[in-house]
DNA sequence: TGATTATGTCACTTGACAGTGACTATTGCT
DNA sequence: AGCAATAGTCACTGTCAAGTGACATAATCA
């Protein structure tokens, strides 16, 4: 057995995440963690202070909000905006742990410190994206950008947050991928027929 | 101290209301809902078979899924759609309970018996929108309804139930009311601009 | 080699928790 | 009044939880 503080700390985060996938983050308490990870318990608050450091390290290291580069240029502004809120959430989407932390954050009954990777991620992933959107194109006048924006990402990753979650959604199970392709498609076509001039 | 059973009911049912919306539903444990309550624990046990049925009997009767009557017919159907799908949301926004059942069911953590009066309910009320829809209007080809309602229905729900959160979402906060009316209309728009003919 | 520090183990306290059995008091009926 | 069913109280068990102090073992460096 080898005595090393960098594979511990790594054990735990495993550990942690292992069990935030399968039962939820609400489910990480001291001994759950330190059993799951096969180390004992008090090396959880001597590395990190405590559950709560250690929850903390693996939201922000491994579960932040996608940083999925910035607008796609070139295209139109419809396109370029959707197919940017449609990586955000097919990267949620493909990461189970994304997924919960999106879930519980959305709770609010998560502490707001540790969840906070995931909102302020978000927030500045969303306004950095709209600044963006707003120096190459010209928006279409009284297009409110925040709110439909915050509409589109609130329902792609409620949907995307969704999988393996068991339970349809008017019918459609984004577990499946010819189903979620139908959720992007929908994105897609609701931001360019907003964005893009119609009559062009 | 008057002794009634319909009373006392109505005493745990209203514990287990309030640490929902104040906790979350995750924190409704015997001790808690009985110390809220005022009451003995074992009474949960006698009148709901413990807790789990309590917790059942509250969201089945309190905080099931709106079921906003129908589509407004008359109009076109997007906006139709529109407003029957507002109407749903707004019910949710308006009732902190819903919302916290709302986001309790998306983590998937909850047992799914217990959530099942608002997943089932959710989908009840949307394929009989879409039923309904489909019978009195004629929908543009191509348009896919239930992806199409699926995102803006999880986008307005999962906005709907971060009233009293505290943490923006693109910069808005949803428990100012107009921040949520801009969220409203950027549902209308979007249903109308798609479902109704534009060359009308 | 010996001393120091880092790493890991163990045992324990304290409290919260779910659940149950035996009891008392009240109500309602005859 | 007397009896049975109902409503509510109390005390208790065993389990799991967080957190801590004392100890043992390995690594590091003088």
């Amino acid at each position: 057995m080898e005595r090393d503080r960098k594979t511990t700390r790594t054990k735990l985060m495993d550990a942690v995440e292992r069990i935030a996938i399968r039962d939820g983050f609400e489910a990480c308490g001291v001994n759950a963690i330190a059993q799951e990870a096969g180390v004992d318990k008090v090396l959880i608050y001597r590395y990190f202070g405590g559950v709560d450091g250690l929850v903390s390290s693996v939201i922000a290291e491994r579960a932040a909000w996608p940083n999925t580069a910035a607008l796609g240029d070139g295209a139109s502004a419809g396109s370029a905006l959707a197919s940017a809120l449609i990586d955000q959430a097919r990267d949620i989407r493909a990461r189970p742990l994304a997924q919960h932390a999106v879930a519980w954050e959305a709770t609010g009954h998560a502490d707001r410190e540790i969840t906070r990777p995931i909102s302020q991620g978000r927030e500045a992933q969303l306004t950095a994206l709209a600044t963006a959107l707003r120096a190459r194109h010209l928006l279409p006048a009284r297009f409110d950008l925040e709110a439909m924006g915050a509409l589109v990402t609130a329902g792609l990753t409620m949907l995307a947050s969704r999988t393996d979650h068991g339970v349809p959604f008017f019918g459609l199970d984004v577990e499946h991928d010819a189903d979620w392709r139908r959720i992007e498609k929908a994105a897609g076509t609701i931001l360019r027929a907003l964005l893009d001039p119609s009559d062009a």
